[in-house]
DNA sequence: TACATACCTGACTAAAATGGTCAAGTATAG
DNA sequence: CTATACTTGACCATTTTAGTCAGGTATGTA
């Protein structure tokens, strides 16, 4: 079970975005510098995250990117969705009623991994960008 | 973020066994007939399993493995570790105190991360293979 | 208007991980 | 002696990951 780059990359630079984030856009090019993130990688995450309009983007000279919704509204959930990083536990369908091993019935740890998967998605609503936005600042002091 | 087949196959065989496991020792290749899994890739999990002491073989005909420990004193966690099925939700090194992009300090999710690999793994400390069983059980009536 | 900046798009790819298979054993009950 | 079942290690196809690269397009500023 690991965290993709792609995941940890988005979570990454949106905290970044919320910190820099006062009136004028920010471009992925100082992200980038400031996180060790590569541009062209950037651009990829920041697409997805424009598509679920989590961010706005201006063009130009002086463009960049803002956050279209407020640091509290922002949960990790809807970041993991945005740029697929999906927790997958089972290897069965969920909509179909067949097991995994093509059998008629689930298998015989189907419930658990449905209730690990529920386990973790929980932590995911739990947290907000404003959440992480705090405790960055304590970790500073 | 996604459950391995390793993983997934070792619990379940490991559910198989515990269930069947009376007097006599159950052979792998009733597991796989029962569990859909290939017989070859269940050795390759079992001599893992058998290597962290969670599991005993006789060979022979009418061999096969054994629970080494009761199921009220294997959890997810053990059986996890012996299959190599970790979970890593940093990129950086744990030792190391240099951040994941390379810089001298931890990056700024570093502390989100591990919060959430302590709470996924909290879900496994948990978990015995005799819940599991009795779970199983309770599913059948 | 020219130009630099910065977003935008899609194709491409090297490397790693995954989920196995295959072959050739060895031990033991019956 | 022979069938069963564990043991070991090499091998491999496919998929996923983590990017790179090459071209755009829009826009503020000089
Ligand atoms: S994981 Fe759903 S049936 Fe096995
Ligand atoms: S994940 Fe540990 S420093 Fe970034």
């Amino acid at each position: 079970m690991k965290l993709t780059s792609r995941g940890r990359y988005a979570v990454m630079a949106l905290v970044d975005l919320a910190r820099f984030d006062n009136v004028n856009p920010v471009s992925l090019r100082d992200i980038s510098l400031r996180q060790g993130i590569s541009l062209d990688y950037l651009e990829q995450i920041f697409s997805k995250l424009k598509k679920d309009q989590i961010v706005k983007s201006t063009r130009g000279t002086q463009g960049g990117y803002v956050l279209s919704k407020k640091p509290n509204e922002i949960k990790l959930t809807n970041i993991f969705q945005a740029v697929d990083e999906k927790v997958k536990t089972v290897q069965c369908k969920k909509d179909s009623k067949k097991g995994c091993n093509g059998k008629a019935t689930k298998c015989i740890t189907h419930n658990l991994w449905d209730e690990l998967e529920s386990h973790i998605n929980s932590f995911f609503e739990k947290k907000s960008l404003e959440d992480l936005l705090k405790s960055n600042k304590e970790n500073r002091l």
